[in-house]
DNA sequence: CGAATAGGTAACCGATAGGTTACCAATGAG
DNA sequence: CTCATTGGTAACCTATCGGTTACCTATTCG
C-alpha cells in the first residue's frame, strides 16, 4: 500500500502522529485506539509496508518507530504541484527555520538509517 | 469525504496535478485517464467534496479548477508532527525562496477566493 | 515449571469504493 | 429545428477495507 493510501485511514494517521513523538509498544498503541489490538496490529503492518514505520523486536515486544523518509512520496508530491498548489504548501511557513536549520542533520541521519539498521520494516 | 480519503486514490491525485497546472474541462480531464468520463466525474464530485478543486459553470462545460487551500489539511498535518518526521518535510526545501516570496500575494488570494466567488464546490 | 503478557494470523462479515453501462437534461452549432 | 456535445445520475457488480472473535506462539516472571 502507498503512502497516501495509508494515510488516507484516519486510525493510521492517529498512529503516525502518535510515533512521530515516540515510538511505542503495540499494547500501548491500541490502548488509545477505539478499535481492537488486532486491528491496530493490522493497520501498523500496512503503515510498515509502506514505508512510513519500523518495527523492532525488543524481547516480546514489539516496538515501532517512525519512518521519517517514509514521508517523501507524500512532500515531494506535494512540492511537485504546479505554483498555484504551492501557495497551500506554504502552511509550512512556520516550519522554515527549523526545517533548513536541521536539513543537514537529516541527510546524515536517512543514510545511517539506509545501513546501519537491521530492523523488520515488512512483516509487521 | 477529507483530503487525506481523497488523495488516497492515484486517480484523483492526477487530476489534482493536472488541475494544479490549469483549469479544465471534464471530457479533457477524463480523456487522459484510463476509465470512464462518468468514473472521473465521480472522482471530481469527491475531489470537490474534500475541498480540493472547484467547479464553474461556463455553458454546458463544467471547468474544474484546483482550490489550493483544500491541501491545508494535509500540510497543516505535516507540520503538526513532531521534529523527528518534519525532516521528511524538508523535502519542500527547493520550495522554500518561491513559497516565501509569494506568501503575501497568497493570502490575499486566500481571502477574495472565499468572498467573491459564488462557484459550485459540492454539488459536482 | 506454569501463568500471564505481548502480539501476529486466520476466518469471517458487512460496508464501501470504484468501475461499468445505460440514460437523461441542457447547451451550442449547422 | 435538429443533432452533436457536455456531463451528471442511477443501477449494478465485484473487490477491498476495516472491524471482530478465536487461536497460536514466544517471552517473561513468580
Amino acid at each position: 500500500m502507498d503512502p497516501f493510501a495509508a494515510l488516507g485511514d484516519p486510525v493510521r494517521r492517529d498512529l503516525v502522529a502518535r510515533l512521530s513523538r515516540a515510538p511505542a509498544r503495540v499494547v500501548d498503541l491500541a490502548a488509545d485506539q477505539a478499535i481492537s489490538r488486532p486491528a491496530v496490529s493490522r493497520h501498523l503492518r500496512l503503515l510498515a509496508e509502506a514505508g512510513l514505520v519500523v518495527a523492532e523486536d525488543r524481547g516480546r515486544e514489539r516496538h515501532y518507530r517512525l519512518q521519517p523518509s517514509g514521508l517523501d512520496p507524500v512532500t515531494d508530491w506535494l512540492a511537485g504541484l504546479e505554483p498555484p498548489a504551492r501557495f497551500a504548501a506554504s502552511a509550512l511557513d512556520g516550519l522554515d527555520l527549523e526545517v533548513r536549520r536541521t536539513t543537514r542533520e537529516r541527510s546524515a541521519d536517512r543514510a545511517a538509517d539506509r545501513s546501519t539498521h537491521t530492523t523488520t520494516e515488512e512483516t509487521a
